[in-house]
RNA sequence: GGGCCCAUAGCUCAGUCGGUAGAGCAGCGGCCUUUUAAGCCGUUGGUCGCGCGUUCGAGUCGCGCUGGGCCCA
């Protein structure tokens, strides 16, 4: 309504600007080296002194974003910032060429320049560029977030990442290290021998795992289209087509709340080895786990919260029953028994403990008492057949099947299974999972035909999981909320402004 | 879905018992040729998230709504 005052102001100096002759939105900056090359080269002040910079004699032409200035009379001070990283422009009045003086006169914070002149370094120490000539680059309308305290409003930062990145750079941090994670799980994957596929995000049935899809729709075809929740079948296809070890790294879209740990898109890393087995699916994932805190945070231990996530080889295993009798307090010989499962359950206040089942009964047991507890990495095994239905069963019972979950800092990072590889055995599991979608659980499984087909045409013994990259990165970088390591999070929108007068 | 908490200037935050809106940064005008959240003088800027109510009077109390955060299921 109220024309803004900041905006105005420097609507102004961009007419003054152009008044200079300026370019004002040249289409290339002027620069000669990258920050980071400079800081890396000499920010060494013991190395580098004033002196030995000088005698260099080295003229660079940097670009950046304006983020202070420091105004001194007839010197003036700026820091530019560039992919994290900053140098200070030291301006004075008899060293800028025409029209660099004027042309600082009416630089603000956020604008973006290169400078050019000789490197230096101040009286107090600081790497800077002497400048005899500025480029003005950009002008930015609107003022940058307070620069000592950044922005802190929670809600503005997730809408405008773009301003928590500017003014936070332990944000900008995080989000670089979320990009070198990502790709030293590609390398350490490619290392060992494993293909990278795409499968499709749109499919038309959506399986691999219990969970509602987004439901979209296909014009031309006149057909629903499901967002994928897991591109479990498709990989497992590409086995039976003869590859041997494919991964992929993508989003999987699952409708439901949301939730420090949960963003109805998330991206998994999903992987399938021909011939092996779940004790195969574990020793990857440790050297995977271990590896990249290695290599990208530089230790295998790392903070997590108060505490400290060792990463090392070998994980701790335990069976799930274990687990709920060694974190719940509970004898063991219980958990063998239908009514004293059923018992334990009433006990923990589980929801409709009279009618479940005993494995999803198990299962809840779990999650009760044992899964916020395991804060080491802990390799859960022997999951209930009913939480289960593509994963081969354990030998001699056939209750339980040959799967596990990792478990680090309280959640869930992994499922891994030696793949159910029976056609006749899948198609009954769908069946009963077919029953329980009938039942009313929309989140139970389809009967997908022309993956059984598949199976009938020979799918070897295979190890198969998926990998949570979200999950991974918030324990890595010590963030509490997956928030923090998806740029742009799932927002309700905000309530649009009323029109106004104008129509 | 349930509970608790938050929303005041562009940003970070105060605002007492209900008495008519404050600071710092940023902006604008000055001074200052090695500053570091530079400093000094002056100054602009507000639909106190939105609505209804209580009251002589509401940023403050009550109810509802919107958005967000945390905990729980």
């Amino acid at each position: 309504m109220q024309p803004n005052q900041y905006r105005d102001a420097r609507l102004e100096k961009l007419g003054k600007l152009k008044a200079l002759g300026l370019d004002i939105w040249p289409r290339k900056a002027e620069r000669t080296h990258g920050l980071a090359q400079l800081a890396e080269a000499y920010a060494d002040a013991e190395a580098w002194p004033n002196e030995k910079l000088e005698a260099l004699g080295l003229t660079v032409s940097v670009m950046g974003r304006v983020l202070t200035i420091r105004e001194m009379g007839k010197s003036v001070f700026a820091h530019l910032t560039e992919n994290g990283e900053k140098i200070q422009a030291f301006f004075r009045m008899n060293d800028v060429a025409e029209p660099g003086w004027d042309v600082l006169k009416l630089l603000d914070m956020g604008d973006f320049v290169s400078v050019t002149g000789p490197l230096m370094r101040t009286k107090t120490g600081e790497l800077s560029v002497r400048v005899k000539t500025v480029q003005f680059l950009a002008k930015a309308l609107l003022p940058l977030p307070e620069k000592w305290h950044g922005l802190q409003d929670k809600e503005q930062r997730y809408r405008q990442r773009y301003l928590d990145l500017v003014s936070n750079p332990e944000v900008l941090k995080t989000f670089q290290t979320r990009s070198r994670i990502v790709s030293a799980v590609r390398r350490f994957m490619e290392g060992q021998g494993y293909l990278e596929v795409e499968t499709p995000m749109m499919q038309p049935i959506p399986g691999g795992a219990t969970a509602r899809p987004f439901t979209t729709h296909h014009n031309a075809l006149d057909m629903p289209l499901y967002l994928r929740i897991a591109p479990e079948l498709y990989l497992k296809r590409l086995i039976v087509g003869g590859f041997e070890k494919v991964f992929e790294i993508n989003r999987n879209f699952r409708n439901e709340g949301l939730s420090v740990r949960h963003n109805p898109e998330f991206t998994m890393m999903e992987m399938y080895e021909a011939g092996s087995d779940l004790r195969d699916m574990m020793a990857l994932t440790e050297g995977l786990l271990s590896t990249v805190a290695r290599d990208i945070m530089g230790a295998e231990a790392l903070p997590w919260g108060d505490q400290v996530i060792s990463y090392a080889a070998p994980f701790r295993r335990l069976t799930m029953k274990d687990a709920i009798a060694e974190f719940g307090g509970i004898e063991r010989h219980l958990l063998e028994d239908d009514t004293s499962i059923r018992t334990l359950a009433k006990a923990a206040h589980i929801e409709d403990a009279d009618t479940k089942i005993t494995g999803v009964l198990l299962g809840d047991l779990f999650e009760h008492h044992a899964e916020k507890q395991l804060v080491q990495p802990t390799f859960i095994t022997d999951y209930p057949i009913e939480l289960s239905p593509l994963t081969k069963t354990l030998e001699g019972d056939e209750r339980f099947v040959d799967r596990f979950e990792l478990f680090i800092g309280g959640m869930e990072i992994a499922n891994a299974y030696s793949e159910l590889n029976d056609p006749v055995d899948q198609m009954a599991r769908f069946q009963a999972q077919m029953v329980e979608r009938e039942a009313g659980n929309d989140e139970a499984m389809h009967l997908d035909q022309d993956f059984i087909t598949s199976l009938e045409h020979g799918f070897p013994p295979t190890g198969g999981e998926g990998i949570g990259i979200d999950r991974l990165v918030m324990l890595l970088t010590n963030s509490a909320s997956i928030r923090d390591v998806i740029l742009f999070p799932l927002m309700r929108p905000m309530k649009p402004q009323e029109a106004g007068e104008s129509e």
